[in-house]
DNA sequence: AATCATTAGTTGAACCTTCAACTGACATCA
DNA sequence: TGATGTCAGTTGAAGGTTCAACTAATGATT
């Protein structure tokens, strides 16, 4: 490694500004969800994918997928929501291998309770302190920012 | 609640983004620390704040803050880092209750050696995918941002 | 000086994620 | 059809964070 380039005074405000947000962003979202709904951000994602899925059910590999979550991860939080109510399993009739994940009625009536609050304080902590033009300037970023992290843009293909 | 207001295409999109990157960039960085250094992101903070400060120390209470943890969960990573041989600790004659956690040598050594590899992470993750106009884009929205999630500017003010 | 509230920090249990090892089903190819 | 490799998912242990309860020291109030 030859001598670091080091940021300049401008990249190193965007940078800590950009480390704040990716703290302070998910822990405010994660905490009204908690709160209002006692769900993690996790598992409310993981719930809106399938309500979202046709016939509400989805294989716990595109599940992965859509959320970005390993394997093991989604299998541990599946046994849990399903120990709630809110989700059943069912086998996959084209690939015995596969296992699908079925939103419960009652995880449907959830879903459809979390959302609104959930929206708002997006709302509030995102697109109510910006300016369409800000908001414009941001998203376009990001978009450069995710073409390395993300080339296939798996993550932002899906619906909230 | 009212009718939720939902997110326009373009807020959604935007939205999408900035969830992908708050996702994918901390683990890149993460990463990155992980396999070439064998620390994570908050371990490599807390050291290279320790790093920045007066006398290499700073109390538990000043560093919980500077780096957005609990005193809890500051408390056991101090006390692994510690056995790690790269974190003392020292009182303070001035608060009684206070600690110092303190750098040394050879955690001063590591976050040095870490630094440059940390550093060229950060450039190939988010500056290099970006034009001047795009990071100043990019930093003015994340302000905005801030300035509800962090009104006090707590995250923003330190060195990195 | 005695009391009460607050601040600094620690600790152990509960919880969640990661990791590695594992089972079972499908695919490929001889 | 048998062997081998890959894919889907599960499981239990290990490691880190959170939470609540705790100790100890300081500040404030009388």
């Amino acid at each position: 490694m030859t001598t670091p380039r080091w940021l300049s005074d401008d990249e190193l405000t965007a940078w800590l500004r950009l480390r704040a947000v990716t703290m302070l962003l998910p822990a405010a979202i994660d905490g009204q969800l908690k709160r209002d709904s006692g769900l993690t951000e996790f598992e409310y994602y993981v719930l809106a994918m399938l309500s979202d899925a046709s016939d509400r059910r989805l294989t716990l590999s595109d599940l992965a997928s859509r959320t970005n979550s390993s394997l093991s991860r989604l299998s541990h939080v599946v046994r849990r929501l399903g120990e709630a109510g809110w989700v059943t399993k069912a086998t996959c009739p084209d690939d015995g291998r596969s296992t699908f994940a079925v939103l419960t009625d009652a995880g449907m009536a959830l879903v459809e309770s979390a959302a609104p609050g959930h929206v708002e304080e997006v709302r509030r902590r995102v697109f109510d302190t910006l300016s369409d033009a800000e908001r414009e300037g941001l998203s376009v970023a990001l978009e450069r920012i995710l073409s390395t992290l993300d080339p296939a843009h798996h993550l932002t293909r899906d619906i909230d």
